[in-house]
DNA sequence: TCGAGGCATGAATCGATGATACCGCGGCGA
DNA sequence: TCGCCGCGGTATCATCGATTCATGCCTCGA
């Protein structure tokens, strides 16, 4: 029997990417079952049928496997939400994108306090990166449209960190502390904090922003007087060009 | 010699509580100064002058020694700052007791995110407590002065959540990317969810114009890759400038 | 002053964890 | 068809938190 002492027993068949998978999931259904302390290689590896020196033949170590969990966690998430930005409303778009965050954060809270609790994972993680990225293509609508009250990174940073406060502070409660208003509080102090009550722009689109960033020009002291005469020059060519 | 052989070697004289103070400061340096992961039974002991199983002897387990290091740690960081609050000004009050919270988180980054990165470990910590408790009383003078805006609890929960949101963000961060005013737009945010102060409202200047001209800067075609380039580099200045 | 009990100390040890070295089998390409 | 790369399994290591047990000091009481 050519093949039949690997077809057995549980690990069966497959490629080198289903096994890969299998560890994965294994790996996460532990963490959000039984918690942080119980994904350990032998658990893992007995969860996943296979031994656990195997474990390392997918992933260089431990956190390897943990950032791996963490991306599976968040993209398996966001798929089931499928939440599709709305373009014309930028600023309700920015809070369903924070309500997103909080919720994964609600939804997952070992593998969330893993992400985001201990501060040196942060960085690196792929799953971070990724969250980053649609954050910031929020942000950058919400400033085309003139909504943006800081500068793009100081905005996503103070969204990312009202959200990652009200998730940890929220998992931290009792049942009987949680009060669902401490999350729309915070949200909404996101929302005050990052954002212009009124748009400085009256017309979307760069020929609306130019127009309204020439008639605020006067009173900019960033740039010298060539600068600035230069700039109203580009501004002019931008306002008609739209 | 009656008390000679206890005296000739490190462990030295001295009552239960030396020791056990010892055993505190051994794991808040080696915390300190080594991380998380260096705080281990082995190590603090021989920090200490004891042997391993000795720790067992003052504390019950691992969990209950680091939760006296973060009392020890929180209370030597008060002791240190003794800020005494200031009656007259509530509101400025608040500010300070956020002020002081991120600051204590800023100057124990492993020992901060031992306390409130790990969720479980919040409810418990005698540490944890004694922060909600001077917390809760600048809160209640804050609402006999008329300012609070919402519940009492509430109120503490949001401050809680923006400063713990805003440390555990500012550490994952690498060094160019902190800003500091991540943490006053944080605290202003803070002070406008929590307090009947208006915000202040900023006028519409050239900067929210800029940053919606960066945005849409893409869809331009007016301009050439050279004097959008410069373009950009501008509108960053005037955008940082606001 | 002397004896007895309590308690801290220290050595040895246990179970479990992350990680490694080595071997054998299989599939894929030359 | 042969050889090689790679995957999984067995055996094993170093270290971790935690426990057990015997020893000896220290204190309290007679």
């Amino acid at each position: 029997m050519p093949r039949g002492t690997k077809d057995d027993v549980t690990p069966g068949p497959g490629g080198r990417e289903l096994t890969r998978r299998r560890v994965i999931e294994a790996a996460a259904d532990l963490l959000g079952r039984e918690g942080r302390e119980a994904v350990t290689t032998r658990a893992v590896a007995a969860a996943a049928g296979l031994q656990p020196p195997a474990i390392y033949r997918h992933f260089a170590d431990m956190d390897e496997l943990l950032d791996a969990v963490a991306e599976h966690g968040y993209a398996t998430f966001l798929a089931a939400k499928h939440a599709e930005p709305n373009p014309s409303d930028p600023l309700e778009d920015l809070r369903a994108g924070w309500n997103l965050a909080v919720e994964f954060g609600l939804a997952n809270p070992a593998l969330y306090a893993m992400m985001y609790g201990e501060p040196r994972r942060g960085t690196t993680s792929a799953a971070f990166q990724a969250g980053m990225e649609i954050l910031l293509g929020r942000i950058r609508r919400l400033a085309a449209a003139g909504w943006l009250r800081v500068e793009e990174h100081l905005a996503a940073a103070i969204i990312h960190a009202t959200a990652r406060g009200a998730v940890l502070t929220w998992l931290s409660m009792s049942d009987d502390q949680r009060d669902p208003a401490l999350l729309t509080s915070l949200r909404e102090a996101m929302v005050t904090a990052v954002t212009n009550q009124k748009p400085d722009v009256q017309d979307p689109g760069a020929a609306g922003a130019a127009r309204a960033l020439r008639a605020a020009l006067p009173e900019q002291t960033a740039l010298s007087n060539a600068e600035q005469h230069l700039l109203n020059e580009w501004l002019g060519r931008i306002a008609a060009d739209g």
